[in-house]
DNA sequence: ATGGTGGCGGTGCCA
């Protein structure tokens, strides 16, 4: 067993986390993001949403707690984040096919492990709504990207976990009233079938290879009280590749996150994979 | 209940 910076943080064999989490403005939640990091204690952290330009980002409160950031900001919207324990070597700060598109909403890094390389995604995949106006196409678009590098990604045979606010719910298990989600772009067959192409090269959506049934949320949006009656969806996954899905362990979200003050509308959700970050070469 | 919440930025847009 080789001596790790931060190999105090985690027992000996108890895995790596990985995390995501649409955080909706990193700047007015930081404390909630350093508070659940001290608790948690993943290894990488995937955020979205964080609404914010680079300068902006809560750099130093997140680097108090023992953890360094990759940031891909943006003014008032979108924008990614890295948050991880080990400083990757960054891949890619946009998705690539579109050098057109502005919006922030993907960053790709690489981590050593005790079983090979890690190829990270933090992804932020457009809402899509309303569906008849361009949004509809762009996410569309953005998706058939996704599938593009997610199969480039394959080719490696490494360990890849991409993760983020995907605003697809998989099925209608992951609808808490799927009739009246019909319509919506988080439902519609198109983005379900740009999801399942993902799925069908490969990819593993870890918390529904663990529990093929359980109806479980991610989000509750804000309005007409949705957390107080369960109005959820399930939109924030992980995928992993083969390599990675050999390394599954436990997949959790934290569902309690969404009832502690001032929360954002997701929680986050980790997995825990049967390998160890290690200090880059 | 023809509304309702929340972030950004300082007005409406976005989710």
């Amino acid at each position: 067993m080789v001596h790790l910076p931060f190999a105090s943080q985690t027992c000996d064999g108890a895995g790596m986390k990985i995390a995501t989490w649409n955080i909706n403005s990193v700047r007015r939640r930081t404390g909630n993001l350093t508070d659940w990091l001290k608790r948690t204690q993943p290894d990488v952290l995937l955020l979205q949403e964080i609404k914010c330009q680079d300068d902006q980002f809560p750099r130093l409160e997140i680097e108090a707690a023992g953890y360094c950031c990759t940031v891909v900001g943006q003014k008032s919207w979108n924008g990614v984040a890295m948050v991880s324990r080990t400083a990757p070597e960054v891949v890619h700060r946009a998705l690539p096919g579109d050098d057109s598109d502005v919006q922030s909403r993907y960053v790709e890094a690489r981590f050593q492990t005790s079983a090979g390389a890690l190829n990270v995604a933090s992804i932020y995949l457009p809402n899509g709504n309303p569906v008849g106006t361009e949004k509809f196409p762009y996410k569309l678009g953005f998706m058939q990207r996704l599938h593009q590098r997610a199969q480039a990604l394959l080719e490696s045979e490494e360990l890849v976990v991409l993760g983020g606010d995907y605003n697809v719910c998989p099925t209608d298990v992951d609808v808490y009233d799927p009739p009246a989600w019909a319509d919506d772009a988080l439902c519609r067959p198109e983005s379900r079938q740009a999801l399942r192409g993902i799925l069908n090269l490969g990819y593993t959506d870890a918390y529904r290879a663990l529990y093929p049934t359980t109806k479980a949320y991610s989000f509750w949006d804000y309005q007409a009280g949705a957390w107080n009656r369960n109005n959820g969806l399930r939109i924030d996954h992980l995928l992993l590749s083969p390599q990675a899905a050999d390394k599954l362990k436990a997949c959790t979200i934290d569902k309690a996150e969404r009832g502690r003050p001032e929360p954002s509308d997701h929680v986050p959700v980790w997995v825990e994979l049967d390998a160890e970050v290690v200090a880059a070469a």
